[in-house]
DNA sequence: TATTGCTGTGCAATCGTTTGCGCATCAATC
DNA sequence: GATTGATGCGCAAACGATTGCACAGCAATA
């Protein structure tokens, strides 16, 4: 059951010309004759031949393969980002080798080693939540494999990366809550190492204090994410004397688990208390409480925008010690008006 | 930004010893003298030599790297599906070269020919819905890249499968609305074309014969699994005189977008008829009107098993002619009884 | 002393392809 | 008739690692 691939030897052989003929043949060289070049291709159709992909890369020291590395790809932010990376991939002739972190540090790591094993050319990273150690991925693009973040990417600004103004949606967001009359606010975070949770904080911060309110820490409440976590944050919000009117959750997740919590107390979703959240995944309008409004992040375009920036990197062209800092915008997506209840 | 991995030769080169004898030390080699052997691997760590796995599998003819190519991967089934394969081939040291068809034949014939081209060891695959000629891939398995495919199989037997009895599962679910005192029992089933239709369809009738009940073809319906198709699909139930108390959906979409419509008309699902459904999707519990009963298909165990299964093919160690047909089992999962609403 | 056997190491081929260089052959030019 | 230039093709090295074979040096044996 061994792979049995014609080579350009075996051409060269039943040809009775050498092997750099036939290579130069089957590439248009100028220098070769108009027959030998007929024949050559002739035989190499009629043969099924392919060019070993590996044996030029090994050649070229290329692999034209990009790792590819999620937390999970059971969210569904992550599945659409892959099928944006694997879109613009195609178009430049990359292929992906996948792999998962399922956010633990350790098999990220694991994961990541054995591409640079397999020699892939980069690599394309959304970090593990609880990954805080990156310097072994500095280590690797010093050794040449060029990274890419995306989406929860690192702080520090000596990495290429690629993301969205998280902090600015929130902003908006607070605004949009605003304009439509609601002044006592709430949000569930997520957990407070995460960039992605900073940025939210300090938006809504900002946002308040733009519109000259203060904030109240009572409204303020973090989840791990997990469902008993997000439903002890709102168990708390429910049991404040003067509760919030809009509740913003981390992301459609939280939110789901918040509102069937909410909805269970009795709780006239989207009436009594206003939802919004992050994400804007594809399920909300089949969902039994999908929030007034989500920021959509466009992980498509995101992933897109990786691969055109790690391809960038490859190349090489920038200068020393620049770092391709990407930012693609977000979009508020109205729900409320058409869900089913 | 080229890669620059140490190699053997600047090994050699700096411990004047020859290549063979670096290599040689670095695998332990008996006839090493112990001392060179110390100095080759001390040396070897302070580089941070890694053997380069191109080399390595180019000149064994081998990449460790399977192709896995899935309809898409935003369905929960195959990302599911996918962390089963990768959480196998990690154990078995292959990687992940990954491709998506979005159920375009075109599309997946593309990716399997770049796959090949990349010289995979051997390719796992989900067929696509509108894929009906596989010549070419059994061409590919001919040219020495054993194929197994997963839950969207061909019909025929002379290929390596792995699926789940969806016939046998249809009719457990009949037998369960049996039990549960319903008789008239809808179905919207999908495309002709697909076995997994057929298999229900087939268990679907062979359930009702074996009640005695005749097979009413008024409650038979079919959807191309868009929104549109499903809510004609629907919208056709609804208008019998003698209406179904229960709908089978082809699948939890297909359920989704069928109760969603059957709200807006007035039916109390579940209440006025029950609705079950395959795929046992996560996200169920959080939507407006879960299903009662899904069929739960292990997307995860299948993915292993196919992994397990193509790690077997490529062995060769089965004869000639002999093709794995692995079965997985399903389960069904009750929802109803703590559903939101 | 000659043979045998063991230890430690190097040479060179191999995997499939690309590519710089060189060598013919032939026609055209001076 | 010698030089030049174009044409057509082959040789061999290179990419990184593995491995069968050979060989040198040395000790033990006959």
């Amino acid at each position: 059951m061994s792979a049995n691939h014609p080579t350009i030897k075996e051409i060269a052989l039943r040809l009775n010309v050498s092997i750099s003929t036939v290579s130069r043949a089957l590439h248009d060289h100028p220098r070769i004759g108009i027959k030998t070049k007929e024949r050559v291709k002739e035989l190499a159709r009629e043969m099924k031949y392919e060019p070993n992909a590996q044996a030029i890369f090994f050649k070229q020291q290329k692999t034209a393969v990009i790792g590819v590395v999620l937390p999970s790809i059971k969210e569904e932010f992550f599945s659409q980002a892959i099928s944006g990376i694997e879109a613009a991939a195609t178009q430049y002739d990359y292929t992906i080798l996948f792999g998962q972190s399922h956010d633990d540090p350790a098999i990220e790591k694991r994961v990541i080693e054995s591409m640079k094993r397999q020699r892939v050319d980069g690599i394309i990273i959304s970090l593990s939540k609880n990954t805080n150690k990156i310097s072994y991925l500095k280590e690797i693009e010093t050794a040449g494999i060029p990274i890419v973040f995306f989406d929860r990417v690192p702080d520090q600004p000596d990495v290429h990366k690629v993301y969205c103004d998280i902090y600015k949606s929130t902003i908006d967001m607070v605004n949009w809550l605003y304009s439509r009359g609601y002044r006592k606010i709430a949000m569930i975070n997520g957990p407070a190492n995460l960039t992605a949770s900073r940025e939210r904080l300090e938006g809504y911060k900002q946002a308040l204090s733009q519109k000259k309110m203060k904030v109240d820490m009572r409204y303020f409440e973090t989840t791990d994410l997990t469902k008993e976590g997000t439903t002890t944050a709102m168990k708390k919000l429910l049991s404040l004397k003067n509760g919030p009117t809009a509740v913003i959750s981390f992301n459609d997740y939280v939110h789901m688990d918040a509102t069937q919590y909410a909805h269970m107390q009795g709780i006239n979703i989207n009436k009594d208390i206003a939802f919004v959240s992050y994400s804007n995944l594809s399920i909300t309008d089949y969902t039994a409480f999908p929030p007034l409004l989500s920021v959509e992040q466009y992980p498509y375009g995101q992933g897109e925008q990786a691969m055109e920036t790690i391809i960038r990197a490859m190349k090489g062209e920038h200068e020393k010690d620049f770092f391709y800092h990407e930012e693609v915008p977000t979009t508020l997506v109205i729900h409320g008006t058409n869900h089913i209840r």
